[in-house]
This record gives C-alpha cells, sequence and structure tokens, in this order.
DNA sequence: AATTGACACCGCGTG
DNA sequence: GGTGTCAATT
C-alpha cells in the first residue's frame, strides 16, 4: 500500500468538496489499519458523491478495487454509485480507470453479494450450489403448501394468511428475535398462534431445504452462519481490505451481525446513513444499528457529519427540518443550506382525489411550459394504490408516466409461469416451480401434481424420476410435451438465451387457454426474452432476476425509452436517495400519512414522520403537498364504496403553518348545489379495474 | 377420486 | 382481488 505522503498521483477531485466531505473521504487512506468511520449524512448532503469519491480515492491511491466490498440498497444504486466511482478515477487515470472499475466486482446489494457468497463456498457449508432462489411470493406459495399440509388452512378461526406468516417469519430471521415477541410486538393479532406458526416455520425450513431453494431471508441468514464459523469468517473477511456500506440506517441485525463478522476490529470498514431517513423498521431495519456502530469498537469509531444540503430552498428546508424537529427522538441536527430561499412549499387543499388529479397533471404541464421537463418532476405517495385516479387523469391527458414501486412486471401470472419454466429446469426440487407449471397442464391440479413432485422428491435424480413418473391420469399429450420441453431446456442444446424462446413456444398455447388477453400478455413474454438476453446464463439471469426485479411499470406497453420524457410517479420508500426540481406528495392526510395502519405504536408513528420528511426533502426548487378533504375508503364494505373526510396530517400542526404557502384548489370554488348524499361521481375502482381487462 | 368452476367472505402497506 | 367451500363434471 501506498504512503499517504507520497501520492503517485494529484487528487485536484478533492478540491470539489466542502471540508466534512473531505475528511469523510481521506480518512485512514493509506493507513495500514483504517479506523472503523460512521458518516451521518443528511438528506442531500452529497452522500452518495462523498461514499463515490472516497471508493475512487481508496483506488487512486493503491486500494486493490478486487479487495473492496461496497454494498448499497440497491442494485441501481450499485450500479450508479460504481459510474460514478469511474468518472471520478478517470479524472486523474485516464482510460486505465476503467480497468480498475471493472475489477470492483463486488458491489451490490447484501443479498446479491451474498448470494454469490454462498454459492462459492457452498462446498464448504453443506449447501447445493444450483440452489434457487424463491422472490416474497414463491416463499409465500412455499408457505401455503406446508400450511396445507400441517393443516393450518381449515382451522375453526381463520389461521393468518400466507403472506402475513411469511412476514412473521421474516421479522423473526431478520431481527433475531423470537416469534412470541416478534408476535406482540408486530402481529398481536396472531398471538394464540404462536406454537403453530412455529410449527409452520419448522416445515418451512425443511421444505427449502429438501428443495435446494433459498428465500431472501436465507441469503443473509447462512451468511450470517457461515460467519460463526472462526476459519470461514478469517477467510471471508481476509478477501477484502474495505468495507463499505450505504444506507446503513435501513439494515437490521442480521446485516450487521454479518459486518461485524467481516470487520470484528473495524479496520477497514466504513458505514453511512442518516437516522432521520430511516423508513425500513417494518422490514425489520433498526437505527441501534448506527447508534451503536461507534461503540462497537476499541477505540470507538471515528464519526463525520454532513449536514450542509446542496439540493433544496431554505424555504422547503425550513419546513422539512420543522417537521422533523417534532420528532421525539433526534439524533441528528437540522440541514442548513446556502441556497436561496425560493418560494415557501404550498399546501393546497383539494375537494377530493379526483381534484387532486386534476390539479397536479394541471401543474404539471404548467411547469413544462415553464421549461421544466416532466422527468424532472416526480409525484409521490404513501402507498402505491394512492396514485390510480392520478394515472387515469394522466393517461386522459396523454402525460406519459412510469411509476416505481408498487406492482411489478414479474409479479404477472404469465410471466411468473414462463419463469416458473426455467426455474424447475434449473433445480427440478424446487416444488413451488413445478407445483405451478404442472397444473397448468389441463387436467393436472393439485393432487396429481403433488404426486409427481413426491415421486421427485423421494428420488436420487430428480431429472429421471420426473420422466419415469406415473403421469397425471388425465394429463394426456400434454404430459408428453411437457416432459419434450424440460428435457431439452435442461440439455441444454439450445444455449442462453435461445433456450428461453423454446420454453416460450411451449408456453403459449397454454397462455391462449388459460387467459382471455393472451395477446397483451405475449407482449411481456417477449419483454421479457429481450431482458433475457442481457444476461451470460439462466442461472445468473433467475438469481439477478429475482434479486432485483425491475421495479418499474408504465402506461405503455414496456418501459419507455431513454430519451423520452415522462413524469415519474413512486412511493415514498422507491423515491430514497432521489431527488426532483419539482415534486407533489399525495395525500398529506391522516389516515395516509401516517397511515391509518400504522398507528398502533408511537415507533410506527415516528416512522411515519420520518416519511414526510424523506418526501419533502426530495424537491429542490418546488414543493407541493396536497391535502384532499375527503377520499374514497379503499377498503370494500358491504355498502360498497364510501368516502371520508381527512384532516391535514397530524406531522403538520398548526404551529408550523407559517413555514407554508396554503392554498385552494379550484380557486373560485362557488359551490354548486351538490348535496352530499350524492355519492360518489364517477366509479374509479371500476375504472381501474377495467384497465387490466 | 380429482379437477374445475361458481360462490361467498374478507380485506394489514410500504420493499 | 385472494381464499376457502361446495357442487357439478370428468
Amino acid at each position: 500500500m501506498l504512503a499517504i505522503d507520497s501520492p503517485v498521483l494529484a487528487t485536484p477531485y478533492l478540491d470539489t468538496l466542502n471540508p466534512a466531505q473531505r475528511r469523510a473521504v481521506t480518512h485512514g487512506v493509506g493507513s495500514e489499519r483504517p479506523a472503523p468511520l460512521l458518516v451521518i449524512a443528511g438528506a442531500g448532503s452529497g452522500k452518495t458523491n462523498t461514499l463515490a469519491h472516497r471508493v475512487a480515492h481508496l483506488i487512486v491511491t493503491g486500494a486493490d478495487p478486487r479487495r473492496i466490498l461496497l454494498m448499497t440498497f440497491s442494485r441501481r444504486a450499485a450500479a450508479e454509485m460504481t459510474r460514478r466511482v469511474e468518472r471520478i478515477a478517470r479524472k486523474v487515470m485516464g482510460e486505465g480507470a476503467s480497468v480498475m472499475i471493472d475489477a470492483l466486482r463486488w458491489a451490490g446489494t447484501f443479498h446479491g453479494l451474498g448470494a454469490r457468497l454462498l454459492r462459492d463456498y457452498a462446498d464448504q457449508i453443506g449447501l447445493d450450489p444450483a440452489f434457487t432462489i424463491h422472490d416474497r411470493e414463491d416463499a409465500a406459495d412455499l408457505m401455503n403448501l406446508v400450511r396445507h399440509e400441517l393443516g393450518f388452512s381449515k382451522t375453526q378461526t381463520r389461521f393468518p394468511a400466507k403472506g402475513t406468516c411469511l412476514a412473521i417469519y421474516s421479522r423473526c430471521v431478520n431481527a433475531q428475535t423470537p416469534i412470541e415477541t416478534v408476535l406482540t410486538r408486530s402481529f398481536p393479532w396472531c398471538v394464540a398462534w404462536a406454537a403453530e406458526l412455529r410449527e409452520l416455520f419448522a416445515g418451512y425450513v425443511e421444505a427449502k431445504q429438501r428443495q435446494n431453494v433459498l428465500d431472501y431471508d436465507d441469503l443473509l441468514l447462512y451468511w450470517a452462519q457461515t460467519m460463526c464459523d472462526p476459519d470461514l469468517a478469517a477467510d471471508i473477511g481476509a478477501r477484502f481490505d474495505h468495507v463499505l456500506i450505504d444506507e446503513y440506517q435501513d439494515t437490521n441485525r442480521l446485516q450487521s451481525s454479518i459486518l461485524l463478522a467481516l470487520k470484528p476490529d473495524g479496520h477497514g470498514l466504513t458505514v453511512v446513513g442518516d437516522d432521520a431517513q430511516s423508513i425500513y423498521a417494518f422490514r425489520a431495519a433498526t437505527i441501534r444499528n448506527i447508534l451503536d456502530f461507534p461503540a462497537a469498537f476499541s477505540p470507538p469509531a471515528e464519526i463525520i457529519t454532513l449536514d450542509q444540503n446542496y439540493r433544496s430552498t431554505q424555504a422547503i428546508l425550513g419546513a422539512a427540518n420543522a417537521v422533523i424537529d417534532l420528532a421525539s427522538e433526534r439524533f441528528t441536527k437540522n440541514l442548513w443550506t446556502d441556497r436561496a430561499t425560493g418560494a415557501l412549499p404550498q399546501l393546497v387543499n383539494v375537494r377530493d382525489e379526483a381534484d387532486q388529479a386534476r390539479f397536479i397533471a394541471g401543474r404539471v404541464l404548467e411547469n413544462r411550459e415553464a421549461g421544466a421537463t416532466l422527468k424532472q418532476q416526480a409525484v409521490l405517495f404513501r402507498a402505491s394504490h394512492h396514485s390510480g385516479p392520478l394515472e387515469i387523469e394522466l393517461t386522459r391527458r396523454n402525460i406519459p408516466f412510469v411509476k416505481f414501486g408498487g406492482l411489478k412486471f414479474l409479479d404477472a401470472a404469465h410471466v411468473k409461469d414462463l419463469l416458473a419454466l426455467l426455474r424447475f429446469v434449473e433445480n427440478p426440487r424446487d416444488r413451488v416451480a413445478g407445483f405451478r407449471l404442472m397444473q397448468l397442464l389441463p387436467g393436472v391440479g393439485p393432487t396429481s401434481a403433488q404426486r409427481v413432485l413426491d415421486h421427485i422428491a423421494a428420488a436420487t435424480d430428480p431429472m429421471e424420476a420426473l420422466t419415469s413418473a406415473p403421469p397425471p391420469p388425465r394429463a394426456g399429450d400434454e404430459w408428453t410435451a411437457f416432459l419434450g420441453a424440460v428435457e431439452e431446456l435442461r440439455s441444454g442444446r439450445a444455449g442462453w438465451p435461445a433456450e428461453i424462446e423454446r420454453a416460450r413456444l411451449w408456453y403459449e398455447p397454454h397462455l391462449e387457454r388459460i387467459h382471455e388477453d393472451a395477446t397483451t400478455r405475449q407482449a411481456d413474454l417477449v419483454q421479457l426474452e429481450q431482458i433475457a438476453g442481457g444476461y451470460p446464463s439462466r442461472e445468473r439471469f433467475l438469481t439477478e432476476l429475482t434479486l432485483d426485479p425491475p421495479d418499474a411499470t408504465s402506461d405503455q406497453a414496456g418501459v419507455p425509452l431513454l430519451d423520452e420524457d415522462y413524469l415519474i410517479l413512486s412511493t415514498i420508500h422507491s423515491a430514497k436517495g432521489q431527488e426532483w426540481k419539482s415534486v407533489f406528495v399525495m395525500n398529506v392526510v391522516d389516515g395516509c400519512i401516517p397511515s391509518d395502519l400504522g398507528v398502533g405504536s408511537s415507533d410506527e408513528i415516528e416512522e411515519e414522520r420520518r416519511l414526510l420528511y424523506v418526501a419533502m426533502t426530495r424537491a429542490k426548487d418546488d414543493l407541493h403537498l396536497m391535502v384532499p378533504q375527503r377520499f374514497f375508503t379503499h377498503g370494500q364494505s358491504a355498502t360498497g364504496d364510501r368516502h371520508v373526510y381527512a384532516a391535514r396530517t397530524r406531522f403538520i400542526p398548526n404551529a408550523l403553518l407559517g413555514l407554508f404557502e396554503r392554498t385552494a384548489w379550484p380557486l373560485a370554488a362557488p359551490e354548486p348545489a351538490r348535496s352530499a348524499s350524492q355519492g360518489p361521481r364517477i366509479d374509479i375502482r371500476a375504472q381501474m379495474r377495467g384497465m387490466w381487462r
């Protein structure tokens, strides 16, 4: 390693940083044993940029990029980080930087890197390296199979649904907390089922192992368990000189245990985060990870705080600071900015959700007239379905948009069907895949599918067992065709990605039989084929698609081309780390923010407050908080859709109103005689259903 | 005996 | 829209 006082290359990029950022970038560089570092980076404080500079600086000053472990919250964030590192390194290393960045192979998410390490060490921990990975829905399906087997599906009082079971299981694993505690704290309505759930989870774990599948949580859990072996822990830890973690406030106990096992003395460890932006407690993330980090080492980690905000106007930042100031517990100080004051953020009162949609659509177009592209504007909301009326209004006015969060491409039944075939070929013991697949055949239902799967499970050679299994009695020729397709794909004759086309050819007749709207669904499959072309192998395709599904949907078939202009619609969660010139936040009312589901404990309320803070701090120049006076309940009651009257969110009490400009829309409000008992004018929900039929 | 379709009931999000 | 039950159908 190079000594710090004799850098080979000049480092002009350091001049672009402020003093705190520079300290974060250069901390421990050149030292043989760099002390652990915690960077508290407020919203818009140049966090990503600082971390990218640190990685680039490490490389420029001689660190081996192959020995840098860089973990981010999403793969998109990892790609962005890598891109920035290259740009910075290029300034001093020129073309040579590309080679160095290509060597930065250990950049990704905790889960993705976990999957890679587990395949590398599979032999040593008794794992078959050909394991397939279950996404949330697959995992829930498997949970459901076990749930049925144990007879929990027909209990007197209703047993928790598969998704709830999985959520409880996941919580236990990620928070490293016993089931009783998890139930009383987070799922109080399931407390009575503790014993049955425990039995269910045991069965679930055994089923996963028999089938050689891992779920998301296993990727962390197996990794953490691997690190419990001193030799393996030392071996894995020694692969990396530097370990850097972004968004540390959103990691859970399991992840911090992995981290501490990687670098027990903290040397070479850098974590970055902001407790004010912690919004993933529902996924077992805990800000204790950040708070306890410094004292986990001796001497304790150095703490550097980035509190200058480069993003928002003073008016916006002032309002956001005021909102987070009311939090019961604060660890970081308020952000400051030297940007101009700017216009006050607006609190816009509208009559209902339809007016909310009209207002936003209209204002977005006005902004575009004034020179802001659609892409510079975003509409944020608490829950994915809140954007329904807006999507209709945007479609009506021909405003293109892309939506992040919520329903995903991969959740569509036909996409899952095709992927199930590929996954079954990859791993014939994967019951969820096989179960789904076989039931596509006419005349094959749960029972005969189970029978074949049992036959496979009992055999040593699963493929041989599949072909020799007694065919389901009523499957007919389709069974032969199915076996033929599986065998051909398994043989690898077609090669990748050609084999996905072969898979589609087998599936298409079934698609047409099962779904009325087969043609639109076929387009998705073609798109899937194109995506597949970007991966080197079936295994990589399946793994990476499962771990990092495309998270956007749009009004058009497929995602618009990159050079097109479109409005961003996003859940607040998905908006993390992003920024826009102009931001609209929908439904800033009690019941949405905070969500009426999340008002149980004060911790949950506090997380909702941080959520509003995150939404507000996405805005650079102007911010609209929308307050519809009434909105339709999404829950369906016997009497049909109802609307409720909403109040402005409790997070903006009267004392804070001076920080906002309050407006009402439509401006002229000569209320035409409209009886309140008139009921809904249009059935929005029916329109929403119509969009998909 | 298993599959499949019709029906009623209930609804805990955010990734 | 999911999930479980029941009855008609093969």
